[in-house]
DNA sequence: GTTAGCACTCTATTGGGTTGAGTGCTAACA
DNA sequence: TGTTAGCACTCAACCCAATAGAGTGCTAAC
């Protein structure tokens, strides 16, 4: 069977007024409420052939009927592409240019929180690809050095080094030079075991002290490297009844306290490149088992020096899905906008 | 009235009774249940005395009873002179010393959540008292400067510092000398403004860049000082249907999400200094408002060199005092044990 | 002071009846 | 052939009354 055209109306009819309700949508009420001027019995002959196709789905026999996964994926798409959305005019949107990236983020999610109403996330850049500017060996007292990494976009990492013997200042600025004249430059993603190691022949072997200290300079490259993610309005969930019904909010709750978990959406998100940068994933479609009964809509976000990061929504699949795209358009150029002229 | 033994004896039974099932507890039970050999009738005239002097309450008529937060604070009160605790043993109690704070501080919250199954927070150790033990200014290109500041404990500060002018090398060389001369050895409390406008006084009137360099040296050391707080297992509050109905849950979930709310409850532990550093609040007695019908039990740790942080557990009011305060115990002196030889 | 017994209270559960929204099907209509 | 009116049917949701059961308070006897 196909879908023609009045039983795409029909279908989108029966979405969106769900959408709004969340109570299943019956024949009369479309019959009433679009322009198709079609009696309920004629709109009952198509809801049943769109059933059997598999859009929408009856909860019960004497219900109306509610939208299948298949349902939203098709709304989604034809909605994807009808248009380019306007951009939505965010409240209380005030992002200001941080230097701590940890503000930053914690701000933007809260912002999307408020502005969707649904449980936002945002992971930190990757700093993969981003060079070493800086990197310092110093002394902090005859047993500890401290190794202080810059790369772009101002991210510091350090790491302190215990070492068994003394390290003359001889040695010391011999180290720096040595690390600096090699690593500098490279991106983080460069600097592998390859590289330290040529490094340490390089140093000499003039005891494995050196080779210990340049580990864990490396080390504190490496780290950090760990999945950065914010969240926030998980309570968000709250609001609607189909996502914490038996038990549901616990392993959602759970979800979004173990970072981990939502670690296999930014992951996803960043590998699956749209267009836009922008994914929706309904129900199963997630990658994360215990958003089965969600939507998730996730974009990538660029703050300059290609540095990118994921934001993530979850909400219910009925979920304002023009608004939530709209908000991370937004908010996509917004961040675009700040870091623009570094 | 006062409570005798016997009503002490039957207060306890009520609660014990209760803390395990949930229910509402009866004069048979009671009756049945205790080594007091009084038959229900007896108990029903105790159990009305009981109530009348508020420790335990009525739901309704024909109902047990359940014990007043009253209730419930004279059993921990009790409890907690009876007699020194035994330490409990953890399950998969596996905290290993960690160099990054933020890992074990983690692991800790993770710990406690699953061995008591009521939800967790952990507050990172105030560095206030701390002494700053290096300090180094660094350019990292000729507009920006690097702060770094380590203090007791190998906390690490650090923070960026847009230069509108290049900085000469002797100037940086000066400036490193004056600023360790001064502020090494002090704590962190101890560098106020006073301290700074004394600087700026000393390193001459030559430019207000050197004024806005110190200053932001200053930022690096205040900063960070917003609280750290980590949270483990927030969903086990599922687990209790007296925290989650009526959206409850909501409220906590919310609580646990925006750590500010959880600062004054470790505001609140630290000030109110006990023996043991262990408190206890029940319903009202929380500062936090959406707790008012749990209980939570904070205890302070210390990660030698007189860092102090505090460990929180939020549950329900029939909560297994006896384990929690045993694992918070067993807890804080694993982490003594862990930091002693620093 | 303790206990047995009894009347009483109140919640929770059960089951029958009703309502109302919505459907599927059929027959008539344009 | 597509559309519509009409009707019988289904099913969740709600209300209501009846019942069971747990527990109490009170009184009288031990």
């Amino acid at each position: 069977m196909e879908l023609d055209e009045r039983k795409k109306k029909i279908l989108k009819a029966v979405i969106r007024n769900y959408l709004e309700t969340g109570e299943p949508v019956g024949s009369r009420t479309i019959s009433k409420y679009t322009d198709l001027n079609l009696s309920s019995a004629t709109i009952r002959n198509e809801m049943a052939d769109l059933e059997e196709m598999g859009y929408i789905i009856q909860p019960h026999t004497s219900a109306g009927r509610i939208p299948s996964d298949q349902g939203y994926r098709f709304y989604v798409d034809t909605m994807m592409e009808e248009k380019d959305r306007e951009v939505i005019e965010l409240k209380e949107m005030l992002l200001e240019r941080q230097d701590k990236m940890e503000t930053l983020l914690k701000q933007v999610a809260k912002v999307v929180a408020q502005n969707t109403q649904y449980a936002a996330m945002i992971s930190a850049p990757s700093t993969h690809r981003n060079k070493v500017k800086f990197l310092q060996l110093s002394r902090v007292n005859p047993s500890q050095l401290l190794a202080v990494v810059v790369v772009e976009g101002n991210v510091i990492k350090n790491n302190i080094i215990n070492v068994t013997e003394e390290i003359s200042d001889e040695t010391l600025l011999k180290l720096n030079i040595l690390l600096n004249t090699h690593l500098n430059g490279l991106s983080m993603e460069e600097i592998n075991l390859g590289i330290i190691a040529a490094l340490k022949q390089q140093a000499g072997v003039h005891g494995s002290l050196i080779g210990e200290v340049i580990d864990a300079v490396g080390d504190a490259i490496k780290a950090d490297e760990d999945l950065e993610i914010y969240t926030s309005g998980t309570n968000n969930i709250f609001r609607y009844p189909e996502l914490t019904d038996n038990g549901k909010a616990s392993e959602l709750v759970g979800a979004f306290e173990e970072k981990q978990q939502l670690g296999s959406l930014i992951q996803e998100t960043l590998e699956s490149e749209t267009g836009t940068g922008i994914q929706v994933y309904i129900g199963d479609e997630a990658p994360v088992k215990s958003m089965k009964d969600c939507s998730v809509v996730t974009a990538t976000y660029e703050l300059g020096e290609g540095m990118k990061g994921t934001i993530g929504i979850v909400g219910p699949k009925r979920m304002d899905y023009d608004k939530v795209i709209g908000t991370l358009r937004t908010i996509q150029s917004k961040l675009d906008e700040l870091y623009k002229k570094e």
